[in-house]
RNA sequence: GGGCCGCUAGCUCAUCUGGUAGAGCACCGCCCUUUUAAGGCGGGCGUGGCAGGUUCGAGUCCUGCGCGGCCUACCA
């Protein structure tokens, strides 16, 4: 990474991922065909060498050469050593770049490697077992969102880019995988912003006869776990803000958010639309429509960026949880929670619906509601599947790379997702 | 989609109101056998994002386009 030359003698700086280490040669300690090769070396090139270790009279610890081997030539000089590497484009476009050159960029990738790596043994530990369910899907599921689509060639059809894996995941509930999760990619074909990469990781998990309050439980031990092994701390500096992690967790009913901002019934869709223009959030004419799009609104806007500290908000309304399973005591309500922290959704969780036609009419409703959206279809083999006797279960989905933005303090998807998506330069 | 900002050497950045593009690092040559952003002397390696326009003259002013960043909107 860095040579000093001194007439006779050279010092130079080395690393690589078990870290670095400084070298000295001197002319008369190597042979001279070796001695030629180092005469030809650059900033870059990877080398092997032998030697007797020694300290300076510094006391930095230091490799004597005796012997030199050019492993591999770099014909590109690498950027500046002292500024490094800051154009955010190259940094995005050409990540080993980055990663040579700034730490930061390098540590926190390998803070991303420990916390999937923490994950998995946690869930193992609990006896989960890590499944693979396909990428490519018939029917696109699990999720509200606009689907990447492709074509088979031989099967002459369409496929779509899975945008969830959870209808494949409780395929596998029926056959009696009982606790599993999958790490993986999703896609989703919309907006990319600082919380949205195009393909992003979610961990989804499921654990038969378990329920919505399980998977509570198992999301908060899981980020404190996560917070104790990575960062050794229960509070996350993230972005200007203190992340308080101390339990226990505040929890709000759904409801209570908007009666706490005076909506006393939100299905009063007059109060619920005075309080949208009181707080200036803008409304398409199709939000207007729809009283969901509306509350959903408000609370992106006027609450979600204030719950820093972890809050679960539970209890949703059935009309946007056509997967979760009713509450018993509380009609048109479900049993599921959201968590937010630092001003972000990271967990979205429910007891699982299982009842077959419960949720054949529910799909019907939602194709309904999408009359204009000709990618909506009915799952009928996902119906299929639950016939046949999906144990109760609690399902829990977590996005990978915004807990990953929360844990290393970075402002954006991009900086914790090694390639993200950018248009090709030409 | 809209607003603002950026794009100059491999990298980090200068270049004031328009007048032949220049520093550091890296690289090449020479000196120097314990340096660590080593130092000294010498060498500039460029399609100034791209395309037009204004002008005697454009990196600089104007228009369009491209790529990126931030904000915002949309989608959900």
């Amino acid at each position: 990474m860095a040579m000093r030359h001194h007439g006779g003698s050279s010092f130079l700086d080395i690393k690589d991922s078990s870290g670095k280490i400084q070298l000295y040669i001197k002319k008369n300690t190597m042979p001279e065909k070796e001695l030629f090769i180092f005469n030809h070396i650059d900033i870059g090139d990877i080398i092997g060498v032998e030697g007797d270790v020694f300290r300076t009279k510094t006391g930095e610890l230091t490799i004597l050469v005796k012997h030199l081997t050019l492993l591999s030539k770099s014909l590109s000089p690498l950027p500046e050593k002292w500024h490094g590497l800051k154009d955010v484009e190259i940094r995005f476009r050409k990540r080993y770049l980055d990663l040579i050159m700034n730490e930061e960029a390098s540590n926190l990738f390998s803070k991303r490697v420990k916390i999937l790596q923490h994950i998995r043994m946690f869930l193992n530990n609990r006896g989960f077992v890590e499944v693979d369910t396909p990428m490519m899907h018939p029917i696109p599921g699990g999720a509200e969102a606009k689907p990447f689509i492709t074509h088979h060639n031989t099967l002459d059809m369409n496929l779509y880019l899975r945008i969830a894996p959870e209808l494949f995941l409780k395929r596998l509930l029926v056959g009696n995988f009982e606790k599993i999760y999958e790490i993986n990619r999703s896609f989703r074909n919309e907006g990319i912003s600082p919380l949205h990469n195009p393909e992003f990781t979610m961990l989804e998990l499921y654990s038969a006869y378990g329920d919505c309050n399980e998977m509570m439980e198992i999301t908060e031990a899981l980020i404190m776990s996560l917070a104790v092994n990575i960062n050794n701390s229960f509070t996350l500096d993230f972005q200007e803000k203190k992340i308080d992690l101390s339990q226990p967790w505040k929890k709000m009913k759904w409801e209570e958010v908007f009666a706490g901002m005076g909506i006393s019934d939100w299905r009063d869709k007059d109060a619920v639309m005075k309080k949208a223009k009181e707080e200036r959030v803008e409304l398409t004419e199709e939000d207007k429509e729809n009283v969901f799009e509306v509350l959903d609104k408000i609370f992106k806007k006027n609450i979600e960026p204030q719950l820093i500290n972890p809050t679960f908000i539970y209890q949703y309304p059935v009309e946007i949880s056509p997967l979760a399973k009713a509450s018993p005591d509380n009609p048109g309500m479900v049993e599921r929670f959201e968590l937010f922290m630092g001003g972000l959704e990271v967990a979205n969780a429910y007891s699982e619906l299982n009842d077959p036609l419960e949720q054949h009419k529910r799909f019907l409703e939602a194709v309904k509601k999408h009359t204009g959206n000709k990618e909506k279809m009915v799952d009928e083999d996902y119906i299929e599947a639950l016939e046949y006797g999906m144990p109760p279960a609690g399902g829990l989905g977590i996005g990978i790379d915004r807990l990953v933005m929360l844990l290393t303090n970075a402002s954006s998807v991009r900086e914790v997702i090694f390639f993200p998506l950018l248009r090709p330069k030409k």
